[in-house]
This record gives C-alpha cells, sequence and structure tokens, in this order.
DNA sequence: GTTGAAACCGGTTGTCT
DNA sequence: AGACAACCGGTTTCAAC
C-alpha cells in the first residue's frame, strides 16, 4: 500500500505532535474522525507508523554532551563486526550505530553527562572492545537542527 | 526539580511507548494511577518530557538511504555560520545538524529517496550555498542501532 | 501516596448515505 | 469512502484517608 497525500498529511502531523486527537486532525484536513480513524489504523497496521514515543529534553537530565564517533575495526579479526554490534545495541550512551561506507567502518552517535563521562566511556567501553582498531571523536558544540520527522509530503 | 527513580521510571517507559495508559505505567511501577498521572503533568511542565511524536518506518516511504555529511565552511566570508544554519533548518532532507570540534565544521544526518536524490540534494541545494567550502559524504549501508531514547535510570 | 467516585472527553464501532 | 450517533474506556479532578 502506498500512502496518499491524506495519510502524508495525518502522519505529518503525528510526526509533530502524536496527542492530537484524531478530531483535531480531522479538523485541519477538512475530515471527520471515522476517516483519519481508519487510516491510523492502517498505517500503524501496516508498519509505516513504527511506534508512538516521547522526546525527552537532554539538557534538563544533565545529558549535555553529544559525541559523533567514526569507528574503525580490525579486519584481521574473524567476525569482527559481530562482536561490535552485539556490544554497541548494549550500550545506552549509543544511540545511533551504522555502518558506513568510506574511510572508516561506523558512525556513532552518542549521549554522555559531559567530557569526562565521554572520557570514561571512551576508555573502558568504546575503546576496550576488542575488534576496535581506531576511533576519531567529533565533540558537538552547538545544535542547530534536530528532528525525528522525516520529509512525507 | 530534579527527577527521582520513580519519575525516570515512568520516563523510560514512555520514551519506548507514549501510548501505554496511565493505569498501564502504574501497575509496571506498583503506583496507583493519581501519583503516575500528576508526575507525568509535572514532567511535561517543567520541559523535561519535551514532545510526543510517531516514529514512521523510512523504508516503506521509499527513504531508504541515510547519509552523514561533514562540511567545512569558508571561513573567509562573513556571517558563513548564520546563512548555512538560516539554510539547512528549511531543508527537509536534513534531519539533524551539529556544529562540531575538529577537522570540519559541521555533522549533518540526511535522509533522502535514493542515490540519485542524494546527488540531487548534493549538487543543488548543500553544495550550492555559498559558505560551503568543503563536503564528505557516508552512505549508511547497515542501521546497527537507531533509537531516540536516552539513557534515564 | 492511596483509594474511590464522578464528570468529561476522546477512541471506537455500527449504521446510514 | 465519508458522516453521524451511541457506547465504552481512559483521563482528569476531587474528596477523604
Amino acid at each position: 500500500m502506498q500512502p496518499d497525500l491524506t495519510d502524508r498529511k495525518i502522519m505529518e502531523l503525528l510526526q509533530a505532535d502524536s496527542q492530537l486527537t484524531i478530531k483535531e486532525i480531522a479538523s485541519r484536513i477538512n475530515l471527520s474522525v471515522t476517516p483519519v480513524h481508519e487510516r491510523i489504523r492502517k498505517l500503524e497496521k501496516e508498519g509505516i507508523i513504527d511506534k508512538y514515543v516521547c522526546l525527552l529534553n537532554r539538557r534538563k537530565l544533565g545529558k549535555a554532551l553529544v559525541v559523533y564517533c567514526n569507528v574503525t575495526l580490525d579486519k584481521q579479526r574473524k567476525e569482527s563486526f559481530e562482536d561490535f554490534n552485539q556490544a554497541i545495541v548494549k550500550m545506552s550512551e549509543v544511540l545511533e550505530c551504522s555502518v558506513v561506507s568510506g574511510n572508516f567502518d561506523y558512525m556513532l552517535k552518542v549521549i554522555v553527562e559531559d567530557a569526562e563521562a565521554y572520557n570514561q566511556f571512551y576508555q573502558h567501553k568504546l575503546s576496550a572492545l576488542k575488534s576496535v582498531l581506531h576511533i576519531s571523536s567529533y565533540f558537538v558544540i552547538s545544535e542547530i537542527k534536530y528532528t525525528t520527522g522525516i520529509a512525507v509530503v
């Protein structure tokens, strides 16, 4: 199923605020509640709407530091990638981790309290992994834009 | 206000699934609905809970390609940063953009349909900006981990 | 912080167009 | 496929403990 323009408008609204009532969404796109309700159910069932979450303000929770890491693995070792992947998914400091093309192997996004906390993470968790050959860290100085909403309309 | 352990447990649950009923949350942390309701309201009021959103499945929407970009600006130009920032926030392909320490200036996360769409974005939007001196693109081959939930407990 | 009750409102379902 | 109406369940507020 390919979502039509009405579906996309609904998704755009829910990506910005998932607490909008169906009634509110319906009035914004000039529809009644029934079709809006059905469309949302369908999008959820199809897995196009993946999940509903709340986003927290990291600064108010003392998690002020974001670091992007480039990691290179030691290719000589067998199953380096498997070991690394399994270790990474367990680390709560790592929010994003992807295999990338280019000079290195992985791109990570890490969130911690401060520079000292990052040092602890770096020394005792990330670089402690046997499969890791090299790490470059890029500290976020200023966040210009952050959104979870992808362009749909 | 610093959230206590009970607040943190609530946040952890809402970060994973914001559609949980208060009743359900209450039973999971062995509390009644009233205090859970009050705590959530408080966390929202304080701005610790920033917003509620839905997350979409990008692949099912044909947005299969994620690219991390390192961008360096031409420092000679006055107000390069301001110009760049303003342009970036308007680009729907860019989900994350941060000023970072190190060899380059910005780290971007871009989501587009495919390689051709990225090429269009790269040539006509990103590198078209006057303030941009250099761009390195890292294509995501495999996403190992992606979460919006920060560690709170 | 707990329990219980009451009012309210949105989600949900069925029926009709 | 959309509109309307009725029902049900959760949220919200209040009281008393």
